[in-house]
DNA sequence: GTGATAAGTGAGCAA
DNA sequence: TTGCTCACTTATCAC
């Protein structure tokens, strides 16, 4: 069995850098404002390095979101590929049967006129040159 | 340009671990054998922990080299899924033609035999209702 | 232990 | 700054 479910950290993520804010969640984080986020890191008197560490939390926030959605987009772009593939065979097969039913027609036309033929010469009727064809 | 060139690590790969054994390169420590491996960490004399990293560090090495087979694998069935669609789709375009082809067949055939049948009724000759047919 | 693959990290490009 | 994608690491799973 090649494994199906989804898979799923089962390890916190990498603590990153510890959190100097413990009431900002990492969604909030992720979707506050740059000019939010700044305005609260002013309020809380942060050094300048705990700054720079929220600022690259966030980074690797967002990034972790953009892996994300390039690997679903990926899968998405797989799948629309397999579902043309498929629906192109089936075009295919319709348009076969479609050939087939065809071919058949064209028996049933030549041997309507092969008819007609023989009627004309097992009766020794004269046809014009352009109706002797084939 | 949404960049085309294969891109390639401009940073040193991650230290891993310091090597212990500096003129063991890591292209010879992911193609020996664990046998071979285990004897040489034993007569270099390293300490468990040592043996551990190297143990780690060859892990990792294998699994890098897993993760390119995985990541050009997965290049290679997109490009399976492309190559198959094109050549559906001119298998497609190829067999409308010839459908078309055929259609025109049809019409050349009940032509003809519309054509005796003028004949026939333009010169008064009495079908048989067999031949009467359409 | 080996190989494969999902998720996450960091680098670099493009906008 | 943001979003994407590549190469890489790590955790897991199957064998």
């Amino acid at each position: 069995m090649p494994h199906d479910q989804k898979r799923e950290r089962k390890t916190s993520l990498a603590p990153l850098s510890p959190c100097p804010i413990p009431d900002i969640s990492d969604d909030e984080l992720v979707s506050i404002s740059v000019r939010d986020l700044n305005r609260t890191l002013k309020l809380r008197g942060l050094t300048r390095d705990e700054i720079v560490r929220m600022k690259q939390r966030r980074r690797t926030l967002k990034n972790r979101g953009y892996a994300a959605s390039c690997r679903i987009k990926r899968i998405e772009q797989k799948d629309v590929l397999e579902t043309e593939k498929s629906q192109e065979w089936h075009d295919l097969e319709h348009i076969q049967d479609e050939n087939d039913a065809i071919r058949h027609e064209i028996e049933t036309w030549r041997s309507k006129y092969e008819s007609l033929k023989k009627f004309a010469s097992a009766n020794k009727i004269p046809l014009p040159p352009e109706l002797e064809t084939c």
